[in-house]
RNA sequence: GGCGCUAUCGUCUAACGGCUCAGGACGGAGCCCUCUCAAGGCUUAAAUACGGGUUCGAUUCCCGUUAGCGCUACCA
């Protein structure tokens, strides 16, 4: 049987989730659903220095928005916490000095002021920049006297001088690198934390992770971290490394250029469902023509070998197509809901649950997020104050106002007030004074709502009621009447 | 600079050597529907970066060029 798979996303808490993070997550999540796997949250906190507060927090609250809940992670222990790095602190340590033990590392006393100055002379040479070795070979008992004796170190993996290491990875297929290109790369840091490399090697061994589904940044790092698997004996996880997601200009996504954080969209109004189907769709299809996908279809479906190579330039015309599709796919229910906070911003509180959930379903239509309900259909919250200044021009001319008003007489005797019985009348109307329908419609519209566009003309006088209809026809006529 | 990855319409992508005058979607243009605005339907413009091979046949395989991106930290 196989191995039970087990993913992990490792985001290093700097503040909000990046878009193209909730990717790689997503990614991740989907392939550990779609075979019954785990899907793991660790985080990588090793950069003291990029320690923002609440950043973490931040994080789990985004993507359980997302609806990217993790199996394990910060206060969900699977057994295998636990799942901070800055909590493992000591564990890093151990298999560090495992290796100097076994001369696969070795302590380096050399100041950032003398790497800074090798550094230098190489660019200025137009070397490749890489560390010179010069504490590779220091006796291991001379270097732990001098470690004890308090003396400021680093550690550093010994890399083979020469040779090239040669990987496959599920998307990419063989990928090989040369040794002589590698730096002896620093694993434990002065401040005793471990870089990146040692502790994703180490925690991906330790966590069990099958796969590692990740950025591809991380593609050049990989003979470092296979190295380390080596040193310590351990087996290998499958590489799998994503395709970026780019700006417009085709830069690698960021600030600047538009929104980075999904919390930023996530307060624009997209709805959960549009991010994560877009997301979704950047760099992978289900390989025929459908668009729209929900969360547990893209798991029925997902596959890697179907995740292309090439980045994909992150394009919110598309997003913002997707988000109509999802809100026209909601229920009234829902809907509501979502619009609900944009209209108590507005000040219309207290709007009744079925009027509300009515009005959604003659505005979805006309839906691409939320707050266009609470700013295009504020007529049916209270009565239009004034009147599109175009729509005036168009549509009311002489003899409007007359017409208007002996509509709204019609209305008032009306017994059942339906669409249909509306509609009737109208046209009725509108035969027995010889004007076309339209010449009633526009102006009619115009006064209960204000605008020159909107739903069914009937429909939305049914729903907005007798009463408030005839108030509003009658106001427009008083206020229109000298235009 | 070095190393690596990538390269189909403006954008996301399909095609896994022939079924392709390269298909779909977003966006654009036009038409239809219609009480308006939407939604929807139909039509249309728009691409295999370039140059060599391999092959009876290349978008598809190989090589080179070019371009973009990534990495090259005691950052992840």
């Amino acid at each position: 049987m196989e191995k039970q798979v087990r993913v992990r996303f490792a985001p290093s808490p700097t503040g909000y989730l990046h878009v193209g993070g909730l990717r790689t997550a997503l990614y991740n999540f989907l392939f550990a659903k779609k075979h019954g796997g785990q899907f793991i949250l660790r985080i990588e906190d090793t950069d003291q220095t990029r320690k923002v507060e609440g950043a973490v927090e931040n994080l789990i609250d985004t993507l359980k928005w997302a609806g990217v809940e993790y199996d394990e992670g910060p206060n969900r222990d699977g057994g295998f916490g636990p799942y901070i790095q800055s909590q493992r602190l000591e564990l890093y340590k151990r298999y560090a000095e495992q290796l100097i033990d076994s001369g696969k590392a070795y302590y380096c006393f050399c100041s950032p002021e003398r790497l800074d100055e090798i550094r230098k002379k190489q660019t200025a040479l137009k070397q490749t920049s890489s560390y010179d070795r010069h504490c590779r070979d220091l006796p291991v008992d001379e270097a732990k006297k001098r470690v004890a004796a308090g003396e400021r170190h680093v550690i550093r993996m010994k890399v083979p001088l020469d040779g090239e290491m040669s990987f496959e990875d599920v998307i990419r297929g063989k990928v090989v690198i040369s040794f002589n290109i590698i730096d002896d790369q620093v694993i434990i840091k002065s401040d005793g934390f471990p870089t990146y490399h040692l502790a994703v090697v180490v925690d991906d061994h330790l966590m069990g992770i099958t796969h590692v589904i990740r950025g591809e940044e991380w593609l050049s790092s990989v003979p470092k971290h296979i190295l380390l698997y080596r040193y310590f004996n351990w087996d290998l996880p499958v590489y799998v490394h994503l395709p970026l997601l780019l700006n417009p200009d085709k830069s690698k996504l960021s600030k600047r250029q538009g929104d980075v954080a999904v919390e930023d969209y996530r307060a624009k109004g997209y709805l959960k469902e549009a991010i994560v189907n877009f997301i979704a769709f950047l760099g992978w299809n289900p390989g025929d023509e459908r668009e729209v996908f929900f969360m547990d279809q893209l798991i029925e479906e997902f596959s890697l070998e179907r995740v292309s190579k090439s980045g994909a330039v992150f394009n919110v015309e598309k997003l913002n197509w997707l988000n109509q599709q999802h809100i026209k796919l909601k229920s009234s229910e829902e809907l509501a809901q979502l619009v609900r906070p944009y209209l108590e911003k507005k000040g219309w509180t207290n709007v009744e649950e079925q009027y509300l959930q009515n009005v959604v379903n003659l505005m979805r239509e006309r839906m691409v997020f939320p707050r266009d309900l609470a700013e295009n259909g504020g007529y049916f919250f209270q009565d239009p104050e004034s009147f599109d200044e175009a729509g005036i021009k168009k549509s009311w001319e002489p003899g409007s106002g007359e017409r208007v008003k002996l509509f709204a007489e019609r209305l008032t005797a009306l017994d059942e007030f339906s669409h249909a019985s509306i509609e009737t009348a109208l046209r009725k109307l509108s035969e027995e004074l010889a004007v076309k329908p339209n010449k009633l419609i526009h102006p009619v519209r115009l006064a209960v709502s204000g605008k020159t566009g909107g739903p069914g003309l009937f429909e939305m006088m049914e729903l907005l009621g007798k009463e408030s209809v005839v108030r509003r026809l009658l106001y427009a006529v008083k206020k229109l009447q000298n235009m």
